[in-house]
DNA sequence: CATGAATGAGAATTCATTCAT
DNA sequence: AATGAATGAATTCTCATTCAT
């Protein structure tokens, strides 16, 4: 009856079973794939404007103007649908970030595509943005082992860039590694986090060449620096 | 009957009234604030466990051992237990943060002082640690002026060393210093984030003095800084 | 998915928002009228055995033969249930009333029409009787604007008919309207809840006409009358 | 440990016992009666607010003076008040209502007389008006027997003066007495309900005689009623 | 596949009543 | 007698999920 081969999770109760690796891509019976993302799109808008926990099931199929069965042949649960947001569409963008590295050679050059593209990414779906935002902490926190893969994903391409930097001679190798990641995506989080808290106004991208500067280059003045 | 120290917010949900004035201190007829204490570590707990929309009244009434009616005296409703852990809990934290940099005279004295303190603090309390760094994000998406304004306290700190820093000198002063304060905020919060993720292991303290150098010298080497 | 043909009212308690002006035709797909009049006659019933405070959500789902939470796909909610008796049940009654006053020419034929019509139809529908009775009194107490207006309609009739039969020489004008009025809707009711205190069990309608007379002779014998 | 010996009664909710004769005068000792009648006023002026249902224990003690638990020893529950009310309260009126019937010998008088104090002392004490006039409706259709004696004892003397009347030859006899005595009851309260509900803003005493005239002599006028 | 009415478990909250002080 | 904090049963209402059409 339910198509969704695609996995058992309901991770935000812990009630998560196999999580079957079979992407959704690997259907895509024309229409039925529509109200897929039509589905997900809704649910998305409605967790930005509501919150995961406050948004209802009826919110999320009139904002995608189906019927509230509908859902269940293409979810799991509503825990599903969260999901299917960090598995499929997050995962995409993050694919997106590992093209963006590819593209340039230097560790300092990488970062700062790596960081441009992130906020660029996030800026252009600010719905995105805050659902990924909000609901990822709480789902590390509540102990979803897939959510913390991707940020582990994350972190992995920027661990590639620090080694390469360090072997470049361009980033320092005095850090523990695991520091000078967090270092980074906390950066970068406390930065998305405010843009999406005051209101999706101002241009983010034109923060990540500032934010990839401070990166390297620290707050302190070389004068001291150097002592 | 309801003490109700307390006041109006139920701020999760928006349905925040006046928020009156009347201090805890008010009705402290002896063993009452024991209670109120007992019920709100008790929902901290039971919030760091459960994340505080999974968790219901009952679980902390009975962490608490108090009967469910009991914590309608000592709070006006669910969503006033977290306020009061904001409003009161942190706040006390806070201050401490404040007495922390007082203490020092050099800018990077006063900032490794305030991350120190910070990461001890968390570090003491890990349920107060996950309960604030897993809420105050959710609250400051859902747009609780209280929430936020702790956050902005934070920053103010962190920007008034800032300012110091740059009239001693010791201190760049070619970054636009709203995006300083994000970067470091962002640092913290993600090295506490792992920290409580991963389990509240390791020694988190011990990261406050490596941070804190990320934070003045930067990833990047001397070589390439310097060009 | 919830069908609220109904509206936002649930004026015992005073919260009533605006009330809107969908009927309830507005979604009469074939069985869900059924089930409206369903739950509201269950209603009725449990109100009238119960009075309306003693009465739960439970109750009259188990008498209406649907789940709890059914009751609030028809109602907003437990105050809605009354107002939708009012609105809808008594007045339809109130029609009727109209109708049967305008079959006759005369005043006293067109209040004993009434009277007639009034105990009729109460005496058809015990429970409504009962919960008309009882609950319209609190709800004019408790300062409800709609149930005001129900009783004023009420009055309205009768005051036609006074005036009516000033003209036609008929009724006496040497008293004041208000109080007319009062008079014959006090004997009405009372007559009404004497019936329903005394357990429904004798003829109401037998009690029109000796009414009526005493409304227009009055219990004073003639001789004095006259003095 | 509880001095109401008073009655067993909770009668709103039928679980009524043995009803005990004995009046609290019986046991005047000094301070306490102070605070029983200090209750049972807080108690009728809040019941007036706020309906008997909608008002709190807690509410009823503040407005007393006393603490929620006072009001234990000198009620059974909550209930028991509302009894007493009728029991105590009501019942003096209703002896003063005998006594202003006995003051004169012709039955219109005592009519008027009896009417005129009626609505003079519910003028007098508008709370206990509309607690009087709201609960004990309710009362009598959730069937208190008590409540239906108090409605009777005044039917009773409605009777005596009809009876008194018919023999004078000044009241007509061609009407059942039960009808005589409900119209005469229904006119006088919705006289005085119309009076609570429009705000106990006029005069209500000088309905009395208006009333009492519409009774004797009717809405009809003489032509007619001589055919 | 799609629908949406129906379900009922579950949660927050209230408040009459008790009882230790 | 008086107190008022504590209790917990009871109630309303919500909403994820199911299933007959």
């Amino acid at each position: 009856m339910n198509i969704h081969s695609v996995n058992e999770c309901s991770f935000i109760f812990l009630s998560c079973s196999a999580r079957c690796v079979i992407k959704k891509q690997d259907k895509p019976n024309k229409s039925n794939n529509d109200k897929y993302h039509q589905i997900l799109n809704a649910a998305i808008k409605v967790f930005a404007e509501q919150g995961y926990h406050k948004a209802t099931i009826s919110q999320v199929a009139r904002e995608a103007g189906v019927a509230d069965g509908t859902i269940y042949i293409y979810f799991k649960n509503k825990a599903d649908i969260l999901f299917n947001f960090f598995s499929y569409k997050t995962r995409r963008v993050f694919d997106r970030f590992k093209g963006e590295v590819e593209k340039v050679d230097h560790a300092e050059d990488k970062l700062r595509n790596l960081i441009r593209r992130h906020l660029g990414e996030f800026q252009r779906d600010p719905n995105m943005a805050v659902v990924f935002q909000r609901e990822a902490l709480q789902a590390r926190y509540i102990d979803d082992a897939y959510i913390k893969d991707i940020t582990k994903m994350y972190l992995d391409i920027i661990d590639d860039i620090i080694v390469q930097g360090q072997k470049e001679g361009s980033i320092r190798n005095d850090f523990q590694s695991g520091l000078v990641k967090r270092f980074i995506l906390g950066g970068v989080n406390e930065v998305i986090n405010t843009w999406v808290v005051t209101g999706v106004k101002y241009d983010l991208v034109a923060m990540a060449d500032p934010l990839v500067d401070l990166y390297f280059k620290g707050i302190g003045l070389k004068s001291r620096n150097i002592q």
